[in-house]
DNA sequence: CCTCTGCTTAGAGGA
């Protein structure tokens, strides 16, 4: 049985005489919960026998303890569990370990958190790893290898490129491996059965670890390597990396007792000049004992994050001296003062840089526990509690697979109806059978997202569900930030972002950037003027698009070369668009096929092709346009620029901010933290932008935009008084008095109710989860009433605060409605707002009132507010918003 | 990708 619990005391380690010799144990108790053993408000003991100590050493009270196979036993009348030969101890299994994270543990704990902190860095041997993966992939899906060299070859042009390797020689390497490959395959039996299948998605939610296997061949774990090892044993590391895929391949009930791994520069050659086995392919047993060390060292991981503390190495017998990351690992230790095996160089930053540091260190990794909450839902939701979380499409019918080039394939299913998610078409999703967790589950791209729902994968899933699947990117691309900032940032910019010194500014700017709105050029020409920093605020309508691409244009009549970065792609096209549109096009738009929008592909960077001259198109590029978290990839990281533009700077955490300007000499930061501030899973640190923080720290380097082309009067007037003490004005009488009989609109022909530009409609109902279906009818008939009138339906939108009231009300109407967060850069002639607050105000959408001013100046013309009126009036701010719309 | 060690054992068991 498992035993599952809440760790109430640790006790410590002893020995005892049995009656085979002296042997160690140590003693637990535990509150159980979630496992087989049910005993509410009761505590167990537990005895953890033999190496299992290890992990009772690392264990304290708090912690989340599993002990699998756990025996039970009457001991004076009270039952009493302890470890069996069989059992494994887990400490934390919530925190998902991944498999090279445990692996490189294993090198060495500091090794570990090096990798964390500052990434991977773009460098040949990773790059041509991943490239053999790829083929050798390609390889046991019965690809061509000739074919599949070329094409992964070139994928990886531009960053072969940024690192100076010609495709021919990089080929020739690649071939080489890949003989390895093929030789191995080729030889002996390989057959139907041998049952091959590339990269295997799994997670464990018994122990804890996550990981995808290169692949199994008949159930059993195969490693690449693309190095070369001439002894007769595989490393230990890699020994470890393809047990733990075992371990997670027992718990699915499939237990490997083999595994292989593949050093495929163990070329014909070499092994000419040894003698003995040193064929590519290295088999050794999985016995329990390393099994047991995997789930120990991974339980080392866990115990560690849990207090977030950091390792030093000791806590292994790494020896130093043999390390290539040596010198790192000093510098680190050094300057931000961590006690370390291998000793500390150079002076610590200053405390307020460290306490930055451990602030961010904990709320990112805070972050990161919250990612690893949404892995738990996939296995412990019930389906029905998935679908109403909308991270999933579940209950889909199967409709068919067929295979496609490269031996990838597409899967089809249909949808069922009204199903809502997350989910969008380019997304990388979970596919499965329906048991994402113990059935056969595999990564996959959405291709189309309509009644049938196409995929494409590597691995033919009969698709009968979708889900989200979590990734710690952006979490990792946070902490590696925040190191490039204090660890390889310049003292002049940490002086401003530290409070230590005010931006400076240098009269550059000469001319009038804008001649219309005194706003505007003042923004244009501090930006130009700076620096250091400089700060835009601009709240809905103010131009701030317009006032970047004039800024941008600025910057490059002076020479300078612009990273152009936003959160979101939508913005960083919209950037991009506007820059177009003042007739410059000499940008490079880095990012996904399926995060650039359409009509800006032309200018996105393939990164495809010929190395040198991709890398060409990246490094002579004078603009290099990609959002915050594309600036945290390995390649943007080697990119540097005289400026960094960032526009929603507000919705961005500092972290990701940082991400961006760490690129550059200077920045220019634009937003507006009267609206959506960050949207993070954990509170903390990371709620706040570093835009806020700078706007209230240095107001004279900041500028804001106060007029405002969008809203007529009457509608920005609530927003104006609420958020920017009523310095928020239109740009001019036509803004102001603009109606919707401008449109062509009889305002006559609209029921009483509507006449006024803002107007306020209590449909009754009631709340119905986080719908509202009465109010859902009422919205879909003001639209068809403002439709009748003559408006066009492409200039009515609608915003609901929660999805699935925005299906509900799809459901209804063909106009576009969406939530707010979705609508935050958008706007419409008329806008309804559907508030489903029947009831009452709780939840966190009504208490953070920056969404409602996002929703309410979406509109140009016309705003619907359409809610409970009782329930509004209860909050005084909602209730100022009603005295507002009912004037 | 490069490197030193870490696992290799069945099997219960103390108070």
């Amino acid at each position: 049985m498992n035993l599952r619990g809440r760790l109430v005391e640790v006790g410590e380690e002893r020995e005892v005489e049995t009656q085979y010799g002296t042997r160690s144990l140590a003693e637990m108790t535990v509150r159980p919960e979630g496992g087989d053993v049910d005993a509410p408000d009761a505590t167990v003991r537990v005895t953890l026998w033999g190496k299992w100590t290890h992990t009772a050493d690392l264990a304290e009270s708090g912690m989340d303890l599993l002990v699998t196979d756990a025996e039970e036993s009457e001991y004076r009348g009270e039952t009493t569990y302890a470890t069996s030969k069989e059992s494994y101890v887990v400490l934390e299994p919530d925190f998902l370990v991944d498999v090279t994270d445990v692996r490189s543990w294993v090198q060495c704990p500091r090794m570990y958190y090096l990798n964390k902190l500052s990434g991977i860095p773009l460098n040949y041997p990773v790059v041509k790893g991943t490239v053999v993966h790829e083929v050798f992939g390609d390889l046991l899906r019965g690809r061509d290898l000739e074919d599949s060299i070329d094409e992964r070859v070139a994928e990886a042009g531009l960053q072969l490129g940024l690192l100076g390797y010609d495709a021919e020689e990089v080929r020739d390497e690649v071939r080489r491996n890949a003989a390895a490959i093929e030789g191995w395959l080729a030889q002996g039996t390989l057959t139907e059965e041998d049952g091959w299948r590339s990269e295997y998605t799994l997670i464990s939610p018994t122990f804890g670890i996550k990981g995808r296997a290169d692949a199994l061949r008949r159930g059993m774990p195969v490693e690449l390597k693309t190095g070369k090892n001439l002894k007769r044993d595989p490393r230990f590391q890699d020994k470890i990396q393809a047990a733990a895929y075992a371990l997670v391949l027992a718990e699915r009930g499939v237990p490997a007792d083999t595994a292989t791994l593949l050093y495929t520069k163990n070329t014909a050659l070499e092994r000419n000049e040894e003698s003995g086995d040193l064929s590519p392919a290295k088999e050794f047993s999985v016995g329990k004992g390393l099994l047991d060390f995997v789930v120990r060292k991974r339980n080392e991981i866990a115990a560690m994050e849990f207090d977030f503390s950091v390792p030093t190495g000791f806590e292994a017998d790494a020896k130093c001296e043999y390390c290539f990351e040596q010198d790192t690992c000093m510098v680190v230790s050094g300057r931000l003062d961590q006690e370390s095996k291998a000793g500390q160089i150079g002076t610590p930053l200053p405390e307020d840089e460290r306490e930055y540091f451990d602030r961010f260190y904990r709320a990112i990794e805070e972050e990161r526990r919250e990612t690893h909450e949404e892995y738990r839902k996939l296995w412990e939701q019930s389906a029905e509690e998935r679908a109403d979380d909308d991270r999933a499409l579940i209950d889909l019918d199967y409709v068919d697979r067929r295979e496609i080039e490269g031996g990838r394939w597409e899967l089809r299913a249909r949808r069922p109806d009204g199903a809502v998610s997350k989910l969008r078409e380019g997304d990388i999703c979970l596919a499965s059978d329906g048991d994402p967790v113990g059935g056969h589950a595999e990564l996959c791209r959405i291709r189309e997202l309509g009644d049938e729902v196409v995929v494409t994968a590597d691995e033919p899933v009969e698709l009968r569900r979708l889900d989200v699947y979590p990734s710690e990117i952006s979490v990792s691309r946070m902490l590696t930030a925040v190191h490039d900032a204090l660890l390889k940032g310049s003292e002049d910019r940490k002086d401003v972002l530290f409070g230590r010194r005010d931006p400076e500014f240098s009269a550059r700017s000469a001319e009038a950037y804008v001649d219309n709105n005194e706003a505007q050029n003042r923004a244009v020409r501090l930006s130009v003027d700076a620096d250091d920093a400089a700060l835009v605020h601009g709240p809905p309508g103010t131009g701030k698009t317009y006032t970047i691409a004039r800024t941008v244009r600025a910057l490059l009549d002076d020479g300078q070369r612009v990273l152009l970065s936003a959160f979101t792609n939508r913005a960083v096209d919209n950037a991009v668009e506007a820059l177009r549109e003042q007739g410059f096009e000499d940008i490079v738009r880095v990012g996904t096929e399926n995060g650039v929008r359409e009509d800006m592909l032309d200018l996105r960077l393939k990164t495809a092709g010929e190395p040198n001259d991709r890398a060409a198109a990246l490094n002579d590029a004078p603009v290099v346009a990609a959002t915050t978290s594309s600036c945290g990839s390995r390649m943007m990281r080697e990119q540097s620029f005289d400026v960094a533009l960032v526009d929603e700077a507000s919705q961005l955490t500092e972290p990701g901010t940082l991400a961006a300007i760490n690129l550059a000499d200077r920045f220019v930061l634009v937003g507006d933290h009267q609206q959506l501030p960050p949207v993070v899973r954990a509170e903390n640190d990371l709620q706040k932008s570093l835009f806020e923080r700078l706007v209230d720290r240095y107001p004279e380097a900041s500028v804001m935009l106060d007029r405002q082309y969008r809203m007529s009067q009457r509608i920005q007037a609530f927003s104006s008084a609420e958020f920017y003490d009523g310095a928020l004005r239109p740009a001019g009488g036509e803004v102001a008095a603009q109606r919707l009989s401008d449109l062509g609109v009889a305002e006559s022909a609209l029921p009483e109710e509507l006449r006024d530009p803002v107007a306020f409609v209590d449909p009754g109902g009631s709340r119905v989860g986080n719908t509202n279906p009465a109010e859902a009818d009422r919205v879909a008939e003001l639209v068809d009433a403002y439709a009748a009138a003559g408006v066009d339906p492409d200039d009515i939108g609608v915003i609901a605060p929660f999805r699935a009231q925005v299906a509900e009300i799809s459901k209804r109407t063909d106009v576009t409605v969406d939530t707010v967060d979705r609508f935050q850069g958008s706007s419409k002639e008329v806008i309804l707002v559907s508030f489903v607050a029947a009831g009452g105000l709780d939840g966190p959408i009504f208490e953070d009132h920056r969404r409602i001013n996002v929703a309410l100046t979406r509109a140009k013309k016309a705003l619907v507010l359409v809610g409970d009126a009782d329930a509004l009036a209860s909050d005084p701010f909602y209730a100022r918003m009603l005295d507002w719309a009912r004037r």
